[in-house]
DNA sequence: CCAGCGGATGTTTACGTAAACATTACGAGC
DNA sequence: GCTCGTAATGTTTACGTAAACATCCGCTGG
């Protein structure tokens, strides 16, 4: 800055003036500065920078691995959201997702040059942690549940659920069957209480939960065993890679989709309108629960608010041809 | 630091030498600052650090979105490898792969905190970049050619797409058609000249090129083109979104796959293993790919080094159902 | 018994920037 | 013509850390 400031003529303060955009500085004066830092290469040291404001102006990311769909939207949007304010993204992987690990990305954290953190986890990890976040650092958490500890942007989990079994209901079929996610998870426990709770709401006794583990191929195991039950007409699954093994293991049982049984999954992938049949499924606006993050971490970073609360981002039933009405409801009607 | 100094009744620098795990400190007064430290909730301030040591320990990743499963999968590979390293990982997304918007990353690189940079992108966007890197920051592209000018860590596309043609020709196909990725995509012409070759190679005619955009919708519209072609008994998709699509357009024109068809796909997707039918494709290891770029970035870091070249990183046939012999070597042998 | 040595710790300084304050220059108003 | 106000620019300082150098202390060996 000092070597530019010279070439410039002008003091290192001007530069800095010149540098920040601010008001005060002669148009001449400007273009001089400018020219300077052109021919010198100049480039303001962010380092620098930052201890003197006292902030990084640097959002962090906890999230175990980028392994699902929805995850990485999700990250995606907070990334160009939060460029869009001026703020850059650091990621803080976290390998696999045992205590041990999330205790490591917490501390490594506290070296971190970040001002506030987004966490996109499951939050029983997050309360679990024995190394506790640094103090003066604002939270975010996206897609779960802990509205009284933390701030938490969510995808409306329930309401999906709800959609989903409502759809297959109103089609005609006498009962929904369940394949959900893995016991640990929030999200999983959420929509497996929410197709419950419409169903008895809709006074249908739930049949049997079936569970995977989010994978195609537990989905395809799961499949297998639903097959068998020739009385099971209709399937939520808790998302679309697990209906993907459904169809599959349905295919090779011989059981068509939809005219034998429905299947509707959660996420709305790309891919999903083109697996065999194209699937109806829940959309999931992970880039709005991306984008509503940055907004609210900024909002908290500026005022320092310690005030908590949940927003839900509505879902939407996509449909395609992977339901339809039960075979009982067509010949009767 | 000062107050933790005075807490412990010990010099800012001892706290310092603590801190930073350095000898030549009695194990009592570590004990004591640690203590000191652990009570005041101290946190090193990272800004101080890289403003006094020169350097961030932070690198830069500039991607396209985050949209194919290939550039995540490196990503969280380069994330975990950085950590290891005790690097932190910034993100600077594109949002779309325009002339623009790359070189406003670019000029938001020059802010930022970064050591260096990876870049995972068609080369052709970088080289026409009208903002140049900053000087000063070493770069590593990953997944591209351009091995004269960068230091590139790539998938041996050539190889695989070579297996991939083999593998159908050793099953007794005549030829083997190829669904192609966009044009404007290397990756995607590296693998039709590969196909080209391993075909003339072979002493076949390559039947006319087909072309998609890497989407599995572009891949169902080809697929329905291809179905018509009778004489169609083999086709390379260029990756696994594609071959999907082929799939369903195949199984709605009545094409049985591998019977009438086979398909072969590249990346392997997790899903993969589960289409229908099970997808025959050419593995690629991301992780490696992202493991290699940041080993090779730590090491330009540490010694300055200018040397450009290209490390490829092999790939692994992955047979599954949906390649077999064609009907008239079943029916001739 | 004291010089000399080495390990433990303290003091000074500089990293690059921007806020706060100081200075200069110039024009308007009396 | 002199003062005052304002815009433009310069000077000083502090942000938190760690390298470089300085100091202190106890012990060894002649």
């Amino acid at each position: 800055m000092a070597d530019v400031a010279q070439l410039a003529g002008v003091s290192s303060q001007t530069v800095s003036r010149v540098s920040n955009g601010f008001p005060g500085v002669t148009e001449e004066t400007r273009q001089q500065v400018m020219a300077a830092m052109r021919e010198l290469g100049y480039r303001p040291n962010s380092a620098a920078r930052a201890l003197k404001r006292g902030e990084f102006r640097t959002l962090g990311v906890i999230t175990f691995s980028l392994s699902t769909h929805g995850n990485i939207r999700t990250l995606e949007a907070i990334a160009t959201s939060a460029a869009r304010h001026g703020y850059a993204v650091t990621l803080l992987p976290v390998a696999v997702p045992t205590q041990d690990e999330v205790n490591g990305a917490f501390s490594r954290l506290g070296e971190l040059a970040v001002d506030a953190v987004i966490v996109i986890m499951e939050i029983h990890l997050l309360d679990a942690a024995t190394v506790s976040l640094p103090p003066g650092v604002q939270v975010v958490v996206a897609d779960s549940d802990a509205g009284d500890r933390y701030t938490v942007v969510d995808t409306d989990q329930a309401g999906g659920a709800r959609d989903a079994v409502r759809h297959l209901l109103d089609l005609g079929h006498d009962t929904v069957w369940h394949l959900a996610g893995p016991e640990g998870s929030f999200a999983a426990q959420r929509r497996a209480n929410a197709w419950r709770d419409a169903l008895t709401g809709a006074g249908v006794t739930p049949p049997p939960l079936v569970r995977g583990d989010w994978s195609a191929e537990s989905g395809y195991r799961a499949g297998l065993r639903l097959a068998d039950h020739h009385d099971c007409t209709a399937v939520f699954a808790a998302n679309d890679q697990m209906a993907l093994g459904l169809l599959r293991a349905l295919h090779e049982r011989g059981r068509r989709v939809p005219d034998d049984v429905s299947v509707i999954g959660f996420d709305d992938l790309p891919e999903s309108a083109s697996f065999l049949p194209p699937l109806t499924t829940i959309h999931q606006d992970f880039a709005e629960v991306g984008r509503l993050c940055v907004e609210s971490i900024i909002t908290k970073i500026r005022q320092g608010g310690t005030a908590h609360g949940t927003t839900l981002v509505p879902t939407r039933l996509v449909r395609r041809a992977s339901t339809g009405a039960p075979a009982g409801a067509r010949e009767g009607g």
